[in-house]
RNA sequence: GGGCCGGUAGCUCAGUUGGUUAGAGCACACCCUUGAUAAGGGUGGGGUCGAAAGUUCGAGUCUUUCUCGGCCCA
């Protein structure tokens, strides 16, 4: 008999995968055929899964992280659209802001053109084309990921609609009375002139200059303290002629010493914090000193200080002022407040109403409420304040330190503190942080450490300022009274502006008639027009305002938001506070967070490391189901490490799990006749293929759970040794003598095809999230029918009638039989009697319990031998003993089996 | 500098309330097969659980310190 007589595998289905330029073809498919408005068709009625779009920032191509925060939305979006529910899934963009004000900034810049000669809207027409461009690469680069959603209609943070929502939603805020206008140190860039939002601060390593000084005491309950010098440290001595008053810890124990060395300082009084002492000594240099007396810092109480210009100007009492944030850690146990520019000194001074005043402009020099200093620019001041402190004898000692310090991350630049008015929505006045709080506990979160993270950040955040003095954004819809200084309350001016905005843009915020907005009831000349834009997280913070609601194939809240872990700060913590200050309750039932792209080592990726990897390499290299695999095997619940050595493994796996399917299709011949499965009389199946029912009810179980509690690495995990070992190292080798060998008519190969069939499409809806790619090529494969897609079908569904449990237990033990065969079979091979399995002949003796089981087994076709003997063994302790013989007698051409007589099948 | 999270075989991950020689898949080595062949099968080696100290009869699993890494904050 020849090859051509036996049923060898045939399918069109190669081995060579070829996704770098198979995947492209099939995104165009789905393009072509409709895919996802033929989800929408076929899903209608169905309950809602709503996966709402964290908006990634319109700027610059795609990076790993993007590349899986996108890949595991889509995953899960297909898992719920399988899994019987309309899964509707929206993609958006982030447009306003900094980053891309910046990049036209520069291009002016290179151009020679001053930003301040163009016209503003002129400008921000660049901003608005210059987003757009790249939610364009954004879309071409995602879609290449096999993401489905609804790419044609996305929403953007740009869009009319959505800066109209924007303002609307400041509105409620306004009405409310929760968006108030303050006077705060906020983070401030003397370079690009606005405060800055945290996100866009980087804290760098900077070279300060330190001063030691001293404030004379002029008042005090305690009489030593009188005349003495109370010693405070800085590292920003510019912010010494912005000084109002002093900070101590009352907990601490101070000292009052007299200097005796030759220096500025001879025979004067200075205190100090009694365990600081030493250090400061050491620092200033002092040797010869003498203590007077050492006082708690309860003893401040009621002490005024001179300012130490005194003689410049700066004739103004500094009290002593208790507070906690004052500690050991550095400096002398004092320290200098300068209400204008720092956070703590604000409050303190607030609290003891002493009010900041505007001591710096935008620019960064000091304003006419300083004395002597008005005009120099801070960061020239350093020097002159040192001089000066020295000329009037009041620097004990100066240095520098290098210390970690907040900078622009766009410029650079260092930043300072500075009191500018700014809008703010307060946590507290209508109980937001409270509210915020309570909808965090009726959040589900994946991985649940999530929780407990988000709840620190809301229970101790300031109040949040939203206000940003630049020019790409929605602007704040306020206006101003010129006589009474007060904000107009009215919500029929912010309906109608967000009415002009809906059909214009905001631009029209900025030039032209101002009088429309303010309608018939106000006269534009009475109000001053705020120029402040809002800042973008309040912008993202409002998506579920314009996007979840306004969208009729949406619902609000959404389902899920799904973002890195840093978003716990951003868009998780924004959409919070946004929802909950104008809905009571947080836009989202469930929060997933996933960690960060790692290299190999774990280390972060950068540019100086040289240890990054873009996606499109890895597309061009491996295709995107390798790195969806990537995506699925790996925990997201810790940051996720990736590199070629890793990849090169999922792409083995890869090829396990292509095999896998080209083993069934092949003995399919690429022919599949779908099987209701509610239909299969299994008791008429053999016992083997039972069992392999059982095992694929077992792994739908697993699965469901899996997916259900988003454990994508472990139902990943138990897909690919389901296809490695229950198939690949059993099943189908022990079946490959019947497919093979038995004639097309044998109901026992009919039977293993019909089960090879429904693995097959279990797999294949099983698989169909993570590998979108490989399982619609399979699907065009099998289904000839024109523009479907196995992202149309649903998952595979077992009857729950599959599980045997019994049987289960069997072929347990059949297993380890089969085991001990192999290590005998094993030692024959090694000593060379025999080579392939099929040259063997096995006696099993095995106990009473096991033989009772075995007995009606063929362990030669379990064990793909020529032939085997059961038989018990009551005399040894061993409950499996196995010998290995080779096998007597003529090879069978057929199915290669060796006979002493005939083949019994093959004649 | 502070807060939170994490460090189990080369890689990706399991390890229930602390309890027998720490598991799986992949990778690796060797062998077999050449009728799943840019495949398949078998056997095997490999971790003392980031480090140290402690609690305990007993710790990967509890405590402390340290270290490395990540995120957030200053």
């Amino acid at each position: 008999m020849s090859k051509e007589n036996i049923n060898l595998p045939k399918t069109a289905f190669s081995m060579k995968a070829n996704l770098p330029v198979k995947e492209p073809e099939l995104v165009d498919y789905w393009d072509k055929i409709k895919l996802y408005e033929k989800l929408r068709d076929i899903s209608k009625g169905k309950e809602k899964f709503i996966l709402h779009d964290g908006p990634p920032y319109a700027n610059g191509n795609i990076h790993m992280g993007t590349a899986l925060n996108k890949i595991l939305k889509d995953i899960i979006t297909k898992f719920h659209q399988m899994d019987e529910k309309d899964s509707v899934y929206v993609p958006g963009w982030d447009c306003h802001g900094l980053p891309i004000e910046w990049k036209i900034e520069e291009q002016y810049k290179k151009n020679k053109k001053n930003k301040n000669d163009v016209p503003i809207n002129e400008f921000r027409k660049e901003c608005r084309d210059f987003a757009t461009k790249w939610i364009d690469v954004h879309k071409k680069q995602f879609k290449r990921l096999g993401v489905i959603g609804d790419w044609e209609n996305y929403y953007s943070t740009m869009s009319f609609d959505a800066e109209a929502q924007i303002v609307r939603e400041l509105g409620k805020f306004l009405k409310e009375g929760s968006l108030y206008r303050g006077y705060k140190p906020v983070l401030w860039s003397t370079v690009e002139k606005t405060a800055l939002a945290d996100a866009e601060v980087e804290y760098l390593d900077h070279k300060s200059e330190t001063i030691f000084t001293g404030f004379k005491v002029k008042k005090s309950n305690v009489k030593e303290l009188i005349d003495s010098e109370i010693i405070i440290w800085t590292t920003t001595p510019w912010t010494i002629p912005a000084n109002r008053a002093l900070a101590y810890n009352e907990n601490y124990k101070y000292s009052i010493i007299k200097i005796e060395d030759e220096t500025d300082f001879k025979n004067k009084q200075v205190v100090i914090c009694e365990d600081l002492l030493k250090s400061v000594l050491e620092n200033c240099n002092i040797k010869k000193f003498k203590i007077i007396k050492s006082i708690s810092g309860k003893d401040f109480k009621e002490t005024v200080c001179t300012h130490p210009f005194l003689e410049k100007g700066f004739n103004y009492d500094i009290p002593m002022l208790e507070a906690n944030f004052v500690t050991k850690e550095e400096g002398t146990g004092i320290v200098h407040c300068a209400p204008s520019h720092g956070p703590d000194d604000f409050n303190l001074c607030l609290k003891n109403n002493i009010k900041a005043e505007e001591t710096v402009d935008d620019d960064g020099k000091y304003t006419k409420h300083v004395p002597f200093f008005e005009g120099i620019h801070i960061f020239k001041a350093n020097k002159i304040v040192i001089e000066k402190l020295k000329e009037h004898k009041k620097l004990l000692s100066n240095g520098e330190l290098i210390h970690s310090y907040p900078h622009s991350w766009r410029s650079k630049a260092p930043l300072v503190h500075r009191a500018t008015p700014q809008w703010f929505i307060s946590m507290e006045s209508h109980g937001l942080r409270k509210k915020a709080l309570k909808a965090i506990q009726e959040t589900n979160f994946y991985p649940s450490k999530g929780k407990e993270r988000l709840k620190s950040m809301i229970e101790l955040r300031p109040d949040w300022c939203v206000s940003r003095q630049r020019v790409w954004g929605v602007p704040i819809p306020v206006f101003i009274s010129k006589k009474t200084k007060k904000v107009l309350l009215d919500d029929e001016i912010i309906e109608n502006i967000a009415n002009i905005f809906e059909k214009e843009g905001a631009d029209c915020w900025f030039e032209g008639d101002t009088q429309r907005f303010l309608g018939k009831k106000y006269k534009s000349e009475d109000y001053d027009k705020m120029n402040d834009i809002v800042e973008v997280w309040f912008d993202s913070g409002s998506t579920h305002a314009y996007v979840l609601e306004k969208r009729k194939d949406l619902k609000w809240p959404a389902t899920m938001y799904l973002e890195g872990s840093d978003q716990h700060r951003g868009w998780f913590h924004s959409s919070l506070l946004e929802s909950c200050g104008t809905r009571g309750r947080a836009p989202f039932e469930n929060i997933l967070s996933h960690g960060f792209v790692v290299d190999g080592k774990g280390h972060k990726m950068s540019k100086s490391l040289g240890n990054s990897i873009a996606p499109e390499d890895i597309l061009k290299k491996y295709g995107a189901d390798i790195l969806r695999i990537w995506v699925s095997a790996s925990n997201y619940a810790e940051d996720l490490r990736i590199d070629h050595s890793i990849l090169e493994q999922h792409a083995d796996s890869y090829r396990k799990i292509r095999n896998t399917f080209r083993y069934l299709l092949g003995n399919l011949n690429d022919n599949f006749k779908p099987i209701d499965f509610n239909k299969l009389d299994i008791k008429k199946l053999p016992d083997l293929e039972q069992y392999m029912l059982h095992q694929l009810q077992e792994l739908n179980q697993s699965f469901i759970r899996n997916f259900k509690s988003y454990n994508f690495h472990t139902l990943y995990k138990d897909l690919l040794i389901f296809c490695t070992v229950d198939l690949s190292a059993f099943y189908f080798d022990i079946r490959k003598d019947t497919l093979y060998c038995d004639p097309k008519i044998s109901e026992k190969r009919k039977s293993c095809i019909q089960v090879l069939e429904i693995i097959l499409e279990s797999l294949l809806s099983w698989f169909a999230p993570i590998l979108s790619f490989t399982t619609e090529e399979i699907f065009k494969l099998i289904n000839k029918e024109k523009n479907e897609s196995i992202h149309l079908k649903q998952f595979a569904k077992i009857p729950a009638s599959w599980r045997n449990e019994k049987l289960n237990e069997k072929w347990q033990a059949i297993k380890k039989i089969r085991e001990a065969s192999n290590i005998s079979i094993e030692s024959k091979r090694s000593e060379k009697l025999i080579g392939s399995s099929l040259e063997a002949q096995i006696k099993i003796k095995l106990n009473k319990d096991l033989y009772e089981i075995a007995k009606s087994y063929d362990f030669a076709e379990i064990c793909i031998t020529s032939g085997s003997e059961v038989s018990i063994d009551n005399n040894s302790n061993n409950e499996i003993k196995v010998e290995t013989f080779k096998a007597e007698g003529e090879k069978c051409k057929v199915c290669w089996k060796i006979n002493k007589g005939k083949c019994e099948r093959h004649g």
